[in-house]
DNA sequence: GATGAATGAGCTTTCATTCAT
DNA sequence: GATGAATGAAAGCTCATTCAT
């Protein structure tokens, strides 16, 4: 049995990354959820918090994973780092509806509270890389030391250009039905390939 | 002496990028122009044209450039594809309130004409590339023949995420005023080098 | 207690009697009916769908009565028809501006709702005639057997033109303030006499 | 060659009749017109000028066709009376638009321009029937003295609803494309019936 | 005389939120 | 705790008319 404040969260995801903030009222929201109008206001005291809320959810269970990742001591800095943009890479795949809401609210400093989640999430980003590269480097497994925000930009932008751009894609390339699935797997491929050449990674050296 | 109709779509590029489309008011343009509310209606027609203005105004400006580069024969398909791309990485910084309103929209399926707008343009990038990469190859200046998709992605991805990502860099590496500026030359330099390892070109053979 | 709906039909009635529909502003009705604009909306979805409440509230009322004449055993032809149009004359004199309103919307073919209403009310006017007529002149009550078109305009017209140019018959006989109660009451038996003369009928024969 | 006057006259008329005063807007007036909407403000001054001079045009027409019948030696009083009605149903027969808005106009006291019209126009109308009556009646052409109100309401009110009804009369009896034609020459006929009941005037006596 | 750009008031409807129960 | 009626502000747009040329 799902609770109406999570049913409430579930409707507004879907609603927002269709129409974004200003383009939803919490009228669809209630009626999509099934709940009544004003229970909006009563569960999270206004559409702003609401929203909010929805950004602490997601951006909670992003946290999580990256760290186990990184504490992970059976690995090393390589596949560590294919490991969270893999992961990172799926996640943006499965949770599209947020990450569209994400990518819009990137885009414009709205609200405070997001912003400081975003960055938050963005700085968090790059302190891993930092780390991976500097071990990387001291244990020889990297030969390069690139530019961190070059890197990120670079992972990021392709992964979310990729989501973003698809439809275009297969159409241009009369893609099939399975175009899509092979197209996630095929472009993390490319992005380690970008990552060993930036890197100065050799694989079986 | 700038006309109304121009100083509309000033104003509304700038309040759009700021606040969405949805989230701006045709009276918050009108008030920013100076100009009658009712002047958004008659010149336009309403608010959802004005941004189709807007779209079309912006799109054709970027189509005829790329066109001329391709066009020109004293140049290499290696100098042509940086040129475009140098290009195009400008023109996003000096535009950033347009093409942060075009990354918005194309986050979502909203009104057709945009729709449309952005395919197109987006089918043209995939086309230039494609006959860039092609005749590279048969004159071989390129080694190696890339999938397109992951080329444009990577390019237009990295330029996007940079732009957008640019103040929290900034405030990671404690950037000076001039952050900005370098930081726009350099990723040029970065998407180059990319570039050329995913093409298999070499300078200077 | 009135209700606030129902206040806000009362409120309308009298405005689009005076004014017309597209002549009425909510504002106005909600001024009227000392209501927050909004509810309109609220109650009845738009100004539209309250002036197709305002037809369907009055239509209702009106329907059932002749049904009842109709169903009663205790009259004859002429007596029910009598009965019939008197019940007619009276109700368009005591609700005026109803019917001021559904004349107004008679003349013109705007709202697929209401056109349908005033069909199917006339064509139920028609229909109690034609039975009325058919059962009188089996039973030899009758010995003409008019054009049911004509008995319908003659009887609909005179009451209707006596409703509207009332006034101005009070100021060409310079009729003093009883006029109006002894004009609506005589006009009925004018009908009468019409009528005898057009199904032939003849009293205490 | 029309002028631009008459022209917005023209199509003023039809849309008023099809959509009212105030639902119509001199923005359609013009377009339909083919003339520029400040032209309506030029030549008529308002958009209730063009509207008032619409029925002064009109009215005048009616006016004098009337006084030429009643001046008319060889006639008698009831052919005086059956000429003047039968003219009165062509009118309102072959200016449908006209006449609708005269009706809609008739239900309600917008414009003082207009009512005053409206109210000598059937001041008129009774002056006509009291005269042909009365001298009728001297000369023993008519045998009753019937009231002058009902007179003019029947005969008023049965044109009128014929007009407006007979789509319905139309579809309820399924009658044929000639139906129209038939109909408006059969109910001249009806009229005159209950006009030599009400006068007791006897043909060939 | 004739035009079309421009105006400000007004329209209906929807918005997020609050209040009484 | 939970509801749905109710609110006032604001939305996009259209209105009849005026003004500069």
């Amino acid at each position: 049995m799902i609770s109406k404040e999570e049913n409430l969260l579930r409707s507004a995801e879907i609603l927002f990354a269709e129409k974004g903030f200003a383009g939803t009222s919490i009228r669809e929201i209630a009626k999509e959820a099934n709940v009544n109008i004003s229970m909006i206001s009563y569960y999270f005291g206004s559409k702003e918090k609401l929203y909010e809320k929805l950004f602490e959810f997601r951006m909670n269970e992003s946290l999580s994973f990256s760290e186990d990742v990184i504490a992970n001591n059976t690995l090393d800095e390589w596949e560590k780092m294919v490991l969270v943009m893999n992961r990172y890479a799926d996640r943006v795949k499965n949770l599209k509806p947020f990450y569209l809401i994400m990518q819009r609210e990137q885009l414009v400093n709205r609200n405070p509270v997001i912003y400081e989640f975003l960055k938050q999430s963005k700085k968090k980003f790059l302190g891993i890389y930092e780390e991976l590269i500097k071990k990387g480097i001291e244990r020889k497994i990297f030969t390069k030391n690139p530019r961190l925000e070059f890197v990120h930009s670079t992972v990021s932008g392709t992964i979310f250009t990729a989501l973003n751009t698809l439809p275009v894609y297969q159409e241009f390339f009369e893609g099939d039905d399975d175009y899509e699935i092979q197209y996630f797997e095929e472009i993390k491929i490319h992005i380690q390939t970008i990552l060993k050449h930036l890197l100065g990674y050799e694989e079986n050296k």
